[in-house]
RNA sequence: GGAGAGGUACCCAAGUUCGGCCAAAGGGGGCAGACUGUAAAUCUGCUGGCUUUCGCCUUCACUGGUUCAAAUCCAGUCCUCUCCA
């Protein structure tokens, strides 16, 4: 079972170029390859997950990659799969970035390998240095306006308006993989399915300028069997910084993973062998109730990007919350099974539940709030409550120091009590 | 430059003929409830803000006007689309 054969049977190939080829050329020994992540917020979110274990797998294989964090190409801003032009961030935050995402790489890659280490690159190393004369008469010469114009990136945005900057961003891409190529030998590009025309252009440079082969991969856009967006609970985005999503809402978001969708995302994101995902496979045929798969790919997701001390702890909030009797618990109990959970410290004795609830975000306003309590939907220590002029107060907190509200199901707010 | 169509709440889309019954039909999406498996499908409720109710406030591109009263009438401005040059 080589890569390819591993990637294929994940349904992780949208795109490669020749694959008989490359398949030949991998057979041949370790190949280089890389990925780009540019910097556009100061954390990977699920999204970029799938290329991030892609460049692992390749390791894992044997191969080696190279993360490269786009401190160069951020500056730019790529126009693929975007409808519109994006304003410029000020370079001093790229550059903060920039920071933030290399640390987050470190962690799916193994650096001290002996045979495959894996590197990480930041393009601003060169294309900083670039200068425009320089730049125009050695790379630009490579570049055909009439295929530039061609390209999906490009065209779509054509009518809508594109500015020159973005406009270029191919050009810098396909300089990356040209760099990379003299500096580490890298011979092969993968990326989200957005990235062909920007791969398949580095590799018609690497060709005019030292008329040598590379190749390129893409990774499948991830959809969702309900028609909605992958990566996002409640129109956010889930991020891979525990600061920003919690892992217990990263172990939620997987969790939650609809039956039919749930064997793909364990193809993508995990790196269960192929016997063990066939009998997840059947189990969620026959047992789906139990959500075997699931709690699986949960595990292994939240293992990965966090640790395993996180699975556990997100098992157990989620065992408390949605099975145990709060009542029994001890404080000591509440304060390790919810820590991860959003809360606030309230120093007053009493605290109304409407404004309460808004405050903690729970609902959006004081009249939706009373809605949701008129609607039965919210719970003070998993206990319904439809009283809208409900205080709480000493009697609604858990040894004395703690009350849990919940609205729905899976929205849960913890109050920590001083006085 | 000429002719026409249009800009309504998160999105789509009625309403504008005959001004009030319009916080504004319907659909989608979202949230919640029931059912269940922390799923899907289905059914139900809610979906501008404040208010226990009455009601009040802000909102139908923007600005101003007419009127007791305007999404609806008038004037101007901006923007989008189609057709002709």
């Amino acid at each position: 079972m080589n890569i390819l054969q591993d990637l294929e049977f994940r349904e992780l190939i949208y795109q490669v170029t020749d694959a008989d080829e490359l398949q030949q050329r991998l057979a041949a020994g370790p190949i280089t390859l890389y990925i780009g992540f540019d910097p556009t917020a100061d954390s990977l979110h699920v999204g970029h997950l799938l290329p991030v274990i892609g460049l692992r797998r390749f390791q894992k294989a044997g191969h080696l990659p190279i993360a490269l964090v786009g401190g160069g190409t951020g500056l730019i801003g790529d126009p693929s799969g975007k409808v519109s032009e994006r304003a410029l961030g000020p370079a001093d935050q790229i550059e903060e970035w920039t920071g933030s995402i290399r640390k987050q790489l470190k962690r799916y890659l193994d650096f001290d390998a002996k045979t495959n280490p894996a590197r990480l690159e930041n393009n601003y190393r060169w294309l900083g240095e670039l200068e425009v004369i320089n730049f125009l008469r050695e790379i630009g010469k490579h570049f055909s306006l009439g295929s530039m114009l061609a390209k999906e990136s490009v065209r779509s945005r054509l009518s809508a308006g594109i500015s020159y900057t973005e406009f270029s961003y191919m050009i810098l891409q396909s300089y990356d993989f040209l760099k990379l190529n003299e500096l580490y030998n890298c011979e092969l590009q993968a990326g989200g399915s957005d990235q062909w025309g920007n791969i398949t252009t580095g590799i018609d440079l690497i060709r005019r300028v030292t008329n040598r082969k590379a190749y390129g991969l893409t990774f499948p856009l991830i959809t969702k069997s309900d028609g909605t967006k992958f990566g996002k609970t409640e129109g956010e985005a889930v991020w891979l910084d525990p600061a920003r999503t919690s892992p217990y809402q990263f172990y939620q978001f997987w969790f939650n993973t609809d039956d039919r969708d749930v064997i793909k995302f364990i193809k993508f994101f995990t790196f269960l062998s192929h016997a063990e995902i066939l009998n997840l496979q059947e189990e969620v045929e026959n047992n789906p109730g139990k959500r075997v798969a699931q709690r699986t790919l949960a595990r292994e997701v939240t293992a990965l990007v966090h640790d395993q001390k996180a699975v556990t702890k997100s098992e157990k909030i989620a065992q408390t919350l949605f099975y145990g009797d709060l009542q029994s618990l001890t404080a000591a109990e509440i304060e390790e099974a919810f820590q991860g959970i959003p809360s606030l410290t309230s120093s007053a004795k009493e605290y109304g539940l409407v404004d309460l609830l808004v405050k903690s975000g729970l609902s959006s306003s004081r009249r939706q709030a009373r809605e949701d309590i008129k609607n039965r939907s919210i719970r003070i220590n998993n206990i319904p409550e439809t009283n809208i002029h409900k205080v709480l107060r000493l009697e609604d907190r858990l040894c004395g120091k703690y009350t849990l509200l919940l609205r729905g199901k899976k929205n849960h707010f913890l109050v920590k009590w001083l006085t």
